[in-house]
DNA sequence: CAGTGGTCTAGACCACTTC
DNA sequence: AAGTGGTCTAGACCACTGC
């Protein structure tokens, strides 16, 4: 109500605060993917604010993809079981045209004991375990996409390669349905590279065939990491795309 | 007011058609980048609307990068001469950190017919003329990027040679103070492959040295394509970035 | 102090969904 | 018809900038 002074209480806007207490019902999964959740003037009743405040807090919500709005129905929390949520973190498309759907064949998935530069980005204990899946993904027959996909044991704990090999969807769709653990956003490293011996093997490619090399992070809510990978992707007939505004 | 029937005149709330007459106004040049546009109040007396109608409108441009608001300041049209600008479209990072600084050297600006499949791209009719500049960008002395650029001879008359290296700071803004062309978007493809004979002299790197083709396309208001590029990135010390939400 | 954008409210009405 | 999100308004007040 003051705050007059140096800014001591770091002020911030109601609608900030709404925010942060639907982020926090989100985390701690009062609502789960693909849920309604309670309508703009419960929420402003609960919070004691008006309609048009709580409507601007789920604005940005929904602009950060957490919450979907459907209009007569209610707000939803996120999900990637949606269809339209599909592709939200495939980038990668046939030189002519579309999104490309892209068949799961998992190779493996082991226990092992994380290596410093994973536990660094996940920030987990040095020599905690995880759990190491290797995939590859085709298309039309062709493997385009080899990827080492590293996972903390504690969180996917029964996690193993005949429930992968009986998953049809997305991987992230599988990890909200099993492990509670819903992917919000990631970041993206690549280079251009010469394939080693694995990947050129994993994807019919002479060894040294030039190859995008993408390392991706993944969080979930509150920023955390939880995911890594390292994907290599054939790019001789299919390309990744991005947009820059 | 009517429009019970089955959606004869495509509804679109007031707001949106506001925003159309905003983007109108700045594609006809009414405000140059870098200036104020009026008050929120003076617009919504111009439209005879609400303030926060208006207010709205202006909401779902700055989020397109296309204003920029100043509390107590005003609305600015977005410019590429803006500091924070700068790196809109570079996602180029050293693996270490942070965003990188280039030092542009350019290597020729020549006249040329535009192949096939840059009119195409460009929506320029058969032959038509191009401006075709080649670049090298270093960082720390060694060459990073090299890239063609095309643009149509008709919007870039003048420019020439002497011109661009003269010219200190992005492209963008040099496109923005002498050819009167604001770029709002751009799309980028992304593929590795072998770098060419060319691509290898200019990078410095052994012939089939694997690097990041980018090819970029950018549009400038009313999604009108501008500019092809073809970049070659060299990532064995930076990589490309990007962020998927 | 006046002018700008930023927040918040309260209420009216529209559009879509479901029963 | 009732309930949801979506639009629009009018007015009050706050926060920041510049004269």
């Amino acid at each position: 109500m003051s705050a007059n002074l140096t800014a001591l209480a770091t002020f911030s806007p109601l609608y900030q605060q709404i925010k942060a207490m639907l982020l926090a019902s989100l985390q701690a999964g009062e609502w789960q993917p693909g849920e309604v959740i309670p309508s703009e003037f419960e929420l402003a009743a609960r919070y004691e604010v008006s309609q048009g405040t709580v409507r601007k807090a789920i604005d940005e919500l929904t602009a950060q993809n957490l919450l979907i709005r459907k209009q007569g129905k209610g707000t939803f929390v996120a999900t990637h079981h949606e269809e339209r949520q599909q592709f939200r973190f495939l980038r990668l498309a046939p030189d002519g045209g579309q999104a490309m759907v892209l068949k799961n064949h998992f190779l493996s998935c082991k226990k092992m004991k994380a290596p410093a530069f994973i536990t660094q980005v996940l920030k987990i204990k040095a020599g905690e375990s995880l759990i190491e899946i290797e995939r590859v993904q085709t298309f039309a027959g062709k493997a385009i996409v080899f990827e080492q996909i590293w996972l903390p044991s504690l969180r996917f704990k029964t996690l193993n390669l005949a429930t992968l090999q009986a998953w049809a969807g997305p991987l992230y769709a599988l990890y909200e349905s099993t492990f509670a653990t819903h992917m919000v956003r990631a970041e993206e490293k690549i280079k251009a590279v010469a394939s080693d011996a694995m990947s050129a093997e994993r994807l019919n490619l002479q060894l040294g065939a030039p190859i995008l090399l993408v390392e991706r992070v993944s969080y979930s809510y509150g920023n955390k990491p939880v995911e890594m990978r390292l994907a290599r992707y054939e790019t001789s007939t299919q390309h990744y795309e991005n947009t820059l505004s």
